[in-house]
DNA sequence: CTACCGATCCCCT
DNA sequence: GGGGATCGGTAGA
């Protein structure tokens, strides 16, 4: 698990909805496992909502949360154990204004209702900087449009509109760092601090205040 | 700079 | 009915 959070750093996230493709970078991650992790959502066991958890390998895993955001995860172990690996932040490579299109059509559905609060909206995003635009999990769902309906999607297949590809052989493999995860204080002091959390140190797009 | 707060909805010790 | 693998704005030191 651990080893393939790693492994997902330097992959291709892309999104390839026939009209438009967006793809970027991974370069954060979060590890979580089975029902041993207590800042897993698999810690009970399978439900309704976890159970692509428990899936094989390759698929997405995606959740909603705070009413508002969804986020993506690569369900990475055995079928009927649960594991995945939360995907941060990507760094833009393709299709950054889809991407802020994106970002602003999720905005607006969800934001509260200020009278200016739209035009506003939009303009932030037309002057955030392109490595902020997938920065953090619940940016990365809306800026890929990551949506429940993708939830069990198979990553691996090239013909899948949401998938993986592996970092380009011509590019070196990147440094990794590690630290506790982030939002999990939950779980208590052992979990929330394991050092699960896995980012290519120096990326502009890396989530919280490290990419300001 | 840190700290808190509200938004908003699906699923569940 | 409670609460969360978040985010961005605001208040205060």
């Amino acid at each position: 698990m651990v080893a393939a959070a790693r492994e997902l750093l330097g992959a291709r996230l892309i999104r390839d909805d026939g009209l438009s493709v967006r793809t970027g970078r991974i370069v954060e991650v979060e590890a979580y496992g089975g029902r041993e992790d207590l800042a897993s959502h698999a810690r009970s066991g399978p439900t309704a909502r976890n159970a692509t958890m428990f899936a094989a390998s390759g698929e997405a895993y995606v959740y909603g949360v705070y009413g508002m955001h969804t986020c993506l995860n690569v369900v990475c172990g055995p079928a009927g154990r649960a594991s995945a690996i939360l995907v941060r932040a990507v760094e833009p490579l393709v299709g950054v204004a889809a991407m802020r299109e994106a970002r602003l059509a999720r905005g607006l559905a969800t934001r509260r209702s200020e009278r200016d609060a739209p035009a506003r909206a939009a303009a932030r995003l037309g002057q955030m900087p392109v490595a902020r635009l997938a920065s953090g999990p619940g940016n990365l769902g809306a800026a890929f449009s990551i949506k429940r309906e993708d939830d069990g999607r198979d990553l691996l297949d090239p013909a899948s509109p949401l998938r993986l590809e592996a970092r380009p052989a011509a590019e070196p493999r990147p440094d990794v760092a590690s630290g506790p995860r982030i939002g999990v204080g939950f779980a208590g002091a052992a979990w929330a601090s394991a050092p699960w959390r896995f980012w290519i140190p120096g990326s502009p797009a890396l989530s919280g205040r490290r990419g300001r």
